[in-house]
DNA sequence: GAATCGCCTCAAACCGCTTTGGGTATGTCA
DNA sequence: TGACATACCCAAAGCGGTTTGAGGCGATTC
């Protein structure tokens, strides 16, 4: 059933058909229900390729994924964001479109994507230090929305990112304020844009109360359990130990969780552990009441929002940057504590390691 | 540059340029290369929009995603999954379309997907029993390919499924031979297909054995950490534990793993742990040599080859459904060892239950 | 020299919709 | 009664390709 056979069967021009089902006021009352009832009768849609073509609009958006000999992006924080956008993408009638691509045809996939109109528009996940893809989707003239920031950039650009600086800055301070003076920061890694300002946030916390920070305590990795194990057992290994760490995911904090258990220390009461948490619906913080102390912040939230926004770039081209910066939340779980009892705990590992273990 | 403006400019007509580049023969060599140099300098690429509407055909392959109120399907398998499948959609010029759509829309949206021509064929993720999409997508016309099997369909359909029957069968035969008696299997949600299967593997190698199962000692859930962590636990607190877990999930083992060490026993030697393995990205069973033991199957290879025999089916509509089953290894990690040790190291706390615990 | 045959190229129809630019009643006003 | 809106509706021209059917042209055959 097409438009031109709805059109005949009643009567009508496909013109007067077309213009009754996209609701233009020239067209009575009286014929528009008399249209729309038919084309539910015989379960009419509209052929979207011939839309698209007449319209010169994709009404998709596009999510180029590079994969390969980079970091890999297909991670558990990406499925979760695009869960997000798609909601969006779905209630407005636009298509998602996922370009997996060996990562050196990303740019050519780019340039392919607007030539050949297969979408209106693009999110850019994980940004780097000096994107380069930026000034590439500004040349081409394909509008975008960036999922986090790209320190470096020259131009303006549409982005909508956690305050990853002021959540791991709040953390910190948690931290400290509980009395922790040597605190780990197992980062994710640092050519990423938000591990970047993470470990800012961190400095800053740190400086703030006139500590130094020690690089026996700052690692940076992929944010894998095993990772987190490895860099959590690492520094606890030390002579001085961390009291408490600070991770950059649930997977991470799970790693240094079994690193501080496997060390016979407690969780908690010996080593505080603050995460980030992404709020993932298959990785959830604990039910009810959360297990990690984290900052928190919904990624899939975080999905939707910057589809909305990139919706938006694209109904009104004029309008210039957009730019929202959302605020992780601090909650409190199980895993931190007063670093003072910590501190007595350890005490009989410091000694240890100080005896054997040479000077300091 | 569009093909009409390209042909003028070589003094051609469209067709004869449109021929050229589409590889017909009836176009003289040398026209050719002129028409394909002529293309790459001006960068002409055709506008996809137009092949589709002048084709008839989407160049698109769906992915139909439910999300709320039932059973999350956006988890990390899916992330994977995708990747594979969208390497090679776009190895072969496809578009991958994601629908995330509110489960009650399911049904409307494969019929959308269809009339509006938006797609040439669809995957179908995460079937259960008597999965309604299998008659739905016969009768609408839909090409399109499981992953995975839905026990109870009545007309025959493509699939590509692990064998997840035999799969758990040799994890436990592997386990029995190493004399464990007392097998836990913790295992996914059993409305899905796969989760049914892998238990009626874990019974038949226990039925082989002359070995009565033991209701408490078999659980279903989600696949989480906190769900493998819990289910392990209770376990573990039985009169007579299991010395030995079989655990559907890289997580769901996670979780058990800390359910063992939390009460103070240690893994591979007290009680062993079999995972099933998808060899995700981003939750590496160890590097070099595996942590858990596990029955591995990459799912990325699984979304490769699936999405191969779907672009099949998509280009010889005639021929009759297809099948593969694919074979997972049993990878031996550090998770397990031989029973015996492990009874004897376990006995104090089964002589603590009994004494403590009432009869048996 | 005419008929035949390949090879190459083209004009035009078509895919299914949107949209422009009228056209035709009907009603309103002077 | 004629002029002029107003309200509806339509024919036709796109959108940018593919594909059908036909024709031009030089070489070959009889």
């Amino acid at each position: 059933m097409n438009l031109k056979e709805l059109a005949t069967r009643l009567g009508l021009s496909p013109t007067t058909v077309s213009r009754a089902l996209n609701g233009y006021p020239e067209v009575n009352e009286a014929t528009r229900e008399r249209v729309i009832a038919a084309a539910r009768r015989h379960d009419y849609h509209p052929n979207t390729r011939a839309i698209r073509l007449a319209t010169g609009r994709a009404m998709a958006v596009g999510h180029v994924i590079p994969i390969a000999t980079r970091h890999e992006i297909v991670n558990p924080v990406f499925a979760d964001f695009i869960a997000g956008a798609g909601e969006v993408y779905t209630r407005n009638g636009h298509d998602m479109l996922l370009s997996i691509v060996p990562d050196e045809d990303e740019e050519a996939t780019y340039r392919a994507l607007k030539s050949k109109g297969n979408v209106d528009g693009v999110i850019v996940h994980a940004p780097r230090l000096d994107d380069p893809r930026i000034p590439l989707l500004h040349q081409i003239g394909l509008p975008f929305v960036v999922h986090g920031r790209a320190t470096g950039a020259t131009q303006a650009y549409s982005w909508l990112d956690v305050n990853n600086r002021r959540a791991f800055q709040r953390a910190t301070e948690f931290l400290l304020d509980l009395g922790h003076a040597r605190i780990g920061l197992i980062n994710g890694l640092e050519f990423m844009d938000f591990a970047i300002r993470r470990r800012t946030g961190y400095l800053d916390a740190l400086a703030a109360r006139g500590i130094a920070p020690d690089p026996a305590l700052m690692s940076s990795g992929e944010m894998t359990e095993i990772a987190g194990f490895r860099a959590a057992q690492a520094m606890l290994a030390l002579p001085r130990p961390p009291t408490a760490l600070l991770c950059s995911s649930m997977l991470s904090g799970m790693g240094a969780r079994r690193a501080v258990e496997s060390a016979g220390l407690v969780m908690g009461r010996d080593v505080s552990i603050i995460i980030h948490d992404d709020d993932l619906s298959y990785l959830k913080n604990g039910e009810e009441v959360p297990i990690f102390t984290a900052t928190r912040s919904s990624v899939r939230e975080a999905g939707r929002l910057a589809a909305e926004m990139l919706l938006g770039l694209i109904a009104r081209p004029g309008t210039g940057p957009q730019e929202r910066l959302l605020e992780a939340e601090l909650i409190i779980g199980q895993s931190t504590g007063p670093a003072l009892l910590a501190q007595r705990r350890q005490s009989p590992y410091h000694q240890g390691a100080q005896t054997s273990g040479g000077p300091l």
